[in-house]
DNA sequence: CATGAATGAGAGTTCATTCAT
DNA sequence: GATGAATGAACTCTCATTCAT
């Protein structure tokens, strides 16, 4: 291995460490509460240091928000043995909240907060998130090929599975929905779910 | 009219300066943009004066929150004059979305944002919170009695509904459907809701 | 009861009002938490008016801190029945170590924060500072007329005991003794008294 | 020297910068006339540079309060060389009260203000605070142990002298002796002294 | 590569006091 | 006599970021 190539490791090595660090912050403590500084401090660096392998903030935020993406995919993986295609749609439907409700600043980070650098469009790079997409629209697309629901532009179902369980999810997270009993409403997923993937079937 | 009432029309009015010079500066330019000195050089008082209105800024957030939900349910309100049940109940979900798109970070204040106010369960009232949902709530309950859809319980189809639609606007919002084309988003939406519709039918 | 009377008798009242509100506020919470605002509020009156029947905040601290040396003086008076002249020294002594002990913040306000208004010094009036003195001067020039303690000039002998007392309340209030046990510092308070006072002793 | 040694030596240097500044607002200006803001001003860096060096302004006032301490603790030491231990105590007691009256704000700081960082008793060090307790406590014991005062628990004696010239002082400096005319007070400290310390005497 | 000192801007909040009504 | 709205000047503290070393 040449130099180079040690330093490129080294490198990767520590952006990895403060990935890590703000992510390890945000679950624990909240986004609000992730900032330079205590990075820098949990990784024992000056925050200087952050900046030589990160131009900003938002930079960080965006590379962890790919990590939580990249768990997240993982998540989705669990589904794929499942033979039946519908089965395994509803599957993913319950994986999808269920890791948003048990990972929720993570989720927050991924779906609630606005981008991290989505503003420098030529600098975001989408392959993640469309990878994510793609296997849900790819169950979605064998459901369809398999007449096991309604029939529809594949984007057009995916979107509307996605929605239902972003939706449901994030009303939860974010509290907004007025049910002054907690455990009620956690109550309410699974029926919930249930009634949405009913109503898709064929 | 008194003196007491005059007072009270003023210190009213004077609140509703505030609350709507903060909805101003959020709709303008985010939430992140509200602070008491912006609100206060705005309305060209001081910073100290906005606390003769009220306790904190989170008060302040709290009472535009309230409004635009009472904006939400003016828009929701437009809906009921059509007769049919069902086409009530599309009809809402269209208006939902499209308060959404059209006042977006007004929806990012009353959806996206954890609660102002929230931690002080004694002083949060959910009331319109509820009301808005009893909207929801009785236009589906009327389509279960026609059976105009497919039965379950009343708060598990309005769920079903309010996380779609809410799904669908805030992965919109927040810019996390990976379609680069924007315009192609924005012409999803019609067919989604429609799918999602469509498929509760009885 | 003629109606410049009236008034007056009035003014007196309200002026005691706002003086007792703001004892009562440092007693219960310390003196940093008196502020023009919090009297206010508490008997229900408007900041403006505070200043109809004071100059400023420090004529109110003046006023409560004369009342204070009022009450002291009460306190003083329990000693007078002792027909013994060191006797009613040393009860003296333990009244007023007593005093200040059982009544912290008033000692705060009387003795240990800066005299207020002793800026404008044609306005601080010393005569109940003075009367609290004299109980002190009395009893000692008795003493010293009588043998009872050692001689010198009654105001050293006074200034003496009073060190001593107000030395001892005072450390211990703002909690300057270094022993780490609480408990051990007041129970040192009757065998300092003690020793202090036998020295006196012809 | 190395680097790390230089930094640590900037840093120290730093943080006596501060500290010496706040004392100086301190002694000239009068404790409330400290703030973060003036400190960095005086020494032309903005606030925020304060914080790199101390946790907060209640540190520095800590920091300040230890520096007064020290510089007490070195007062007191001018008396060692005094061979008669009866002397020595005497002499100590002038220099307890010069001290004080000589550096009034500071006194404040040391003693009649509530001490900075009480509260977070883990970090309170009473090191130093105990160790001029100890250079009082130590002469008192050796009075008695030569018999030249009249015996009693070496707690309960060095008390009482401490309170004399505590009470004596901080009565002085907090302008409470109802003697109209500046002077006269002043000329009462020899006398009281004398007579405190001569009751004293075995 | 790494430092860490320093900044400048800003945050929310509190206060004694004034004054037109 | 009383109001109470308003001020202006403070306050402590936090942050992302820069840059000479």
């Amino acid at each position: 291995m040449g130099i180079t190539q040690r330093r490129d490791r080294d490198r990767q090595e520590m952006r990895k460490l403060i990935v890590d660090t703000a992510t390890q912050i945000l679950v624990e403590e909240g986004i609000d509460q992730v900032s330079i500084r205590r990075i820098a401090d949990r990784i024992e660096y000056s925050p200087g240091t952050i900046y030589l392998y990160f131009e900003d903030k938002d930079d960080i935020l965006y590379e962890a928000h790919l990590e939580a993406f990249s768990a997240f995919l993982d998540a989705e993986m669990t589904v794929a043995a499942i033979p039946d295609p519908l089965e395994r749609l509803q599957a993913l439907g319950r994986v999808y909240v269920n890791f948003a409700l048990s990972n929720q600043r993570m989720y927050d980070l991924m779906f609630l907060i606005p981008v991290p650098r989505i503003q420098n469009k030529e600098k975001y790079d989408w392959s993640v998130s469309i990878r994510t997409y793609q296997v849900l629209r790819t169950i979605v697309e064998e459901c369809i090929a398999q007449g096991r629901i309604k029939p529809n532009h594949p984007d057009v179902v995916s979107m509307q599975v996605w929605a239902t369980v972003h939706g449901l999810a994030s009303l939860i997270i974010r509290q907004r929905i007025p049910m002054v009993d907690k455990e009620l409403v956690s109550r309410m997923v699974d029926p919930v779910l249930n009634y949405a993937f009913d109503a898709l079937k064929a």
